[in-house]
RNA sequence: GGGCCCAUAGCUCAGCUGGCUAGAGCGCACGGCUGAUAACCGUGAGGUCGGUGGUUCGAGUCCACCUGGGCCCA
């Protein structure tokens, strides 16, 4: 019996304290100190001071509540883009942005403040509670972000409410009023007359609500061409549950393609769609009616006129819409421009006018003929009782349906036009060169130009104008004596310089005449007493001009930036403000590079809700599985569709980012005593080694055309491959032989390590942009003469691609290696299963290929063939008549000859002091 | 109801301009190893490509419709 030694210590085993456990819940927050102190943002921006300059400008989102995943994932894409650009040497500063003005927030203060209070607050208390809360989630988020490991200059982030920025609404919005294409105009809006003010969509509640029901004829002036024959009267008939909107009509909008027919009933004749004869004669209860056969299509009568049901001494016309139902009414929806959505912008395409006789309390003025002075819900019945006098309603009842309700007062709200301020699509030529202006952008994905350009393309003119407090005001005024609006280059320089200087909340606080320059004036009747503008300007607008307020404001921005990068909704939110008025004050698109990313959704695709109970925030990620955890899922999702998270893809998202973790772990361990001037030059290597560098290259490359190309995904899947296919199963597998049981110093085991040092110097900068914390952590765990003095991987630059004289050779002949390799494999396993062998070490393989595979196979030797196979030895036979055809080379596994050595584990003859020559050499020297 | 988009194994992704028995990795099952060990190695079983119809000699890959889902409108 030969005594037990204990080779183990005279083996180079791998040795790191890099550990195997991430709890990067627990040691993230550690880099981020890190980075703190070293204040990486700025140290990336100096190193590349004089690299060319690539200017990510960032979306703002909306400063109220914690992040959700959606914006985690939009901020860390953002980071990603950033960091492999600064890594490529360009000079890439991020300024994170935040919306701070806008209904939402001025809701919430209002409703913590309550009806009481809210009544003896002034606009200007109300301003500055609201920039409160503002800031209080600003603040939040932007701990929240960084979390992420998302850098940038969140010391000095761009806010909506910052005076500078406040100033840049005026300079854009100046530039367009100079150039014509803002005007005023009148447009429905949702208003509350209980408590006289304008509501946004978001200040709507819908309930159900009984309303009136009615059916009333509208007369034909002269009896159209398919029913004059019968010299009969003939009307449209209309159906509405707002009578006290006739007085408003105008007109009366049709569906074009389908089928109307008179009805004779009462010795007169009705029209309406056919669709619907059946279901009106039953509510209106009409016993005795025919139907004439003559059918019409909405377009055939459009152009009519007929008698308005209110002001009867003037006439409506007929015109065609989309929005016309066939499903319920009569099919000729009864339309006022001044009191609905649809009617408005129905009536715009026909240019019908845009009657509005009621005012803020309610009440119908002079236009409302002879219901003036009544208050419209009380008018109700008695338009209902006048119409039946005149003989032109049909049908009264009551129907219940979905209402918009004020939230304050939960009472039901009306629709009605008030003034308001445009931005005109076409008077100035800017759709157009809106639509120009985006072809010369880079849009990803592709189709995304198809969104934007068709919201363009079809798009009402802009209503700028917010009937609110929380904002930056339109920065016009009006003469006080005759109405006139005044705006000019002077007023526009003063109110800049007022809103740069003091914030717009000075324009709540001081009279025009306090900033506007001595002796402005009405153009018009000359009046000195100006009133400022208390409307406020849209906050799309406002994010919009941040190409002004941020790009072109800041020294270390510029305007187009080269990339925008946002979640699809915002082709009609950001995208489409920032572009327009970008195009409206300079003619240029905001961006060279719009990228859109999708949706976050459940692991069924749904969306995410509190209702269906499938929320996850960020949050909780990061403190159950860590921020890379996340930045990993981002990075491996595809974000040109919307994007799962389930605890399962998050699960699966862990385990694959283990498998990198040990990878690193592995070559860390392994290059202990590992140092650049040990390093074996290319040409003296191992052909194996020089194999794994060209490997090594291509990865790189890939890696990079990825990136260049936004596919993060396919740098993730490329990673990772590389990792678990190339490292682990193959070539660091079989180079643990080499590395544990080759004396440390020798030529074979430095060349090993030496590409192990490349893997891992190229690896860990590949991979930094995505796995921020971990790649800084292997980085400081490698040894200091690898790091060469850079103190942060994500100052370490870009790995390069080298090119190598024999990397066409390599990558043919290695072809055939692995595919020789895999069936050693499965034959290895047959005899596994057999009970033949165990460790592939006891095995000796017969490998039988066709001439030319095995020619291959010969010129490695069948030495380097029992390295790479991990067995103890390979012997090359010729195939068989029946085995040259096979495309596999087949493999026959024997018991390894010899014995196996106790140090090295291989099956070799023994010398005298039981081990192999190898290891005696090796262990002899030590 | 409209515009844009999506739908390939349990998961994440490949499948170019239509052409061999639809691929990869993970996960899973089984096995090996115990010198990457809360690791590592191997083998294997899983999709007929959301559905229907069509064009074609041939379709996951083109067309139509449908179903489901997402964003934005209405």
């Amino acid at each position: 019996m030969t005594e037990k030694v204990d080779y183990k210590q005279t083996m180079n085993l791998p040795d790191t304290a890099f550990p195997m456990r991430a709890s990067l819940a627990t040691r993230e927050p550690e880099w981020l100190r890190f980075w703190d102190e070293l204040d990486i943002y700025r140290r990336c921006l100096e190193a590349n001071e004089n690299g060319p300059v690539f200017v990510l400008h960032d979306g703002p989102p909306y400063a109220n509540g914690h992040i959700h995943m959606g914006t985690a994932f939009n901020k860390v894409l953002k980071d990603l883009v950033v960091k492999y650009k600064s890594m490529r040497g360009y000079y890439a500063p991020y300024v994170p942005g935040w919306d701070c003005h806008g209904q939402p927030i001025e809701h919430q203060v209002e409703k913590d403040l309550g009806p009481e209070r809210m009544k003896e607050i002034s606009q200007a208390d109300l301003r500055a509670l609201c920039r409160d809360y503002a800031m209080r989630f600003v603040g939040v988020q932007a701990a929240e972000f960084q979390r992420l490991g998302v850098q940038g200059d969140f010391d000095d982030p761009y806010l909506t409410l910052n005076p500078a920025y406040e100033a840049g609404n005026v300079k854009v919005f100046a530039e367009m009023y100079r150039r014509g294409m803002v005007y005023r105009g009148s447009k429905p809006i949702h208003w509350c007359y209980r408590c006289k003010t304008a509501l946004a969509e978001a200040e709507i509640e819908y309930g159900d609500e009984t309303s009136h029901s009615i059916y009333v004829k509208f007369r034909f002036t002269d009896a159209p061409e398919p029913w004059a024959a019968e010299d009969l009267p003939v009307s449209v008939l209309i159906w509405t549950t707002t009578p006290w909107t006739l007085p408003a009509n105008v007109g009366v909008t049709l569906a074009d393609d389908a089928d109307y027919v008179g009805v004779k009933v009462a010795g007169e004749i009705v029209v309406l769609a056919e669709a619907l004869v059946e279901s009106v004669a039953g509510i209106a209860g009409w016993e005795d009616y025919h139907v004439l056969p003559t059918r019409v299509k909405g377009g055939a009568l459009a152009g009519l006129h007929y008698v308005l049901p209110v002001h009867t001494d003037g006439t409506g016309v007929i015109i065609t819409g989309e929005h016309v139902e066939l499903s319920t009414g009569t099919g000729a929806v009864h339309t006022a421009p001044g009191h609905g959505e649809e009617d408005y912008l129905v009536g715009q395409r026909f240019g019908l006018p845009s009657l509005m006789p009621v005012d803020d309390n309610g009440v119908f003025d002079a236009g409302g003929g002879p219901f003036a002075g009544m208050h419209v819900e009380k008018a109700n019945p008695v338009i209902i009782e006048w119409l039946r006098e005149q003989g032109s309603l049909v049908h009264a009842g009551t129907t219940s349906h979905s209402y918009p309700h004020c939230w304050r007062c939960k009472k039901p709200v009306i629709f009605r036009a008030t003034e308001q301020w445009f931005v005109s699509m076409d008077a100035t030529g800017l759709r157009d060169a809106a639509m120009q202006a985006m072809k010369g952008v880079e849009w990803v994905p592709g189709w995304s130009v198809n969104r934007i350009g068709s919201m363009v393309a079809d798009r009402p003119d802009w209503c700028i104008s917010r009937q609110r407090a929380w904002g930056v005001p339109i920065p016009v005024f009006a003469c006080v004596a005759c109405g006139e609006t005044v705006a000019t280059d002077e007023t526009f320089a003063a109110v800049e310089h007022l809103f740069a200087t003091e914030g717009a909340d000075a324009w709540f606080k001081k009279k025009p005449a306090e900033y506007l320059p001595a002796g402005t004036a009405c153009p018009r009747c000359g009046g000195s007493e100006l009133k400022a503008e208390s409307d406020i300007v849209d906050v799309w607008f406002e994010s919009g001009v941040s190409h002004t307020s941020v790009l072109e404001a800041r020294p270390e921005l510029h305007r187009p930036a080269e990339l925008y990068l946002e979640g699809s909704d915002q082709h009609r939110g950001w995208f489409q403000s920032a572009l327009l008025t970008s195009v409206g004050a300079y003619d240029q698109a905001p961006f060279s590079a719009v990228l859109t990313h999708g949706f976050i959704v459940d692991g069924d695709g749904r969306k995410m809700s509190k209702s269906l109970g499938n929320v996850i925030s960020p949050l909780d990620v990061v403190s159950k599985y860590g921020a890379d955890i996340i930045r990993l899922w981002v990075a491996s999702s595809d974000y040109s569709q919307d994007v799962s998270v389930s605890d399962e893809i998050l699960e699966r998202t862990s385990e694959a980012y283990r498998r990198i973790r040990n990878t690193f772990r592995f070559l860390l361990g392994n290059l202990a005593d590992f140092e650049p001037s040990l390093a074996v030059p290319y040409d003296q290597m191992p052909e194996l080694d020089r194999y794994a560098l060209v490997s090594l290259g291509d990865l790189v490359s890939r890696v990079t055309k990825a990136y260049d190309e936004w596919k993060y995904h396919t740098v993730y899947r490329a990673v990772y491959d590389y990792c678990v296919v190339e490292l682990s199963a193959f070539y660091l597998d079989v180079l643990k032989d080499r590395l544990y049981a080759d004396a440390a110093g020798s030529h074979s085991r430095r060349s090993a390590q030496t590409v192990l040092a490349a893997v891992l110097g190229d690896v860990v900068r590949l991979v930094a942009p995505v796995l921020s914390f971990t790649a800084e952590e292997v980085w400081q765990s490698a040894a200091e003469p690898l790091r060469d003095g850079v103190v942060s991987v994500h100052l370490a630059g870009w790995p390069v691609a080298e090119e190598r004289a024999d990397a066409a050779d390599l990558r043919a002949a290695y072809g055939v290696v692995l595919a020789a390799r895999d069936a050693a494999t499965k034959a290895l396993e047959d005899a596994r299963n057999a009970g033949e062998i165990g460790k592939s070490q006891q095995a000796r393989l017969r490998v039988r290929a066709v001439p030319a595979d095995r020619a291959v196979l010969e010129a490695r030797g069948a030495e380097a063939l029992a390295e790479m196979f991990i067995v103890s030895a390979v012997v090359l036979e010729p195939a068989d008549d029946g085995e040259a055809e096979a495309g596999a080379p087949r493999v026959i596994v024997e018991a390894a000859e010899g014995e196996k050595c106790p140090r090295c584990w291989n099956w070799r003859e023994l010398g005298a002091d039981d081990l192999c020559a190898r290891c005696s050499t090796v262990v002899s020297a030590l």
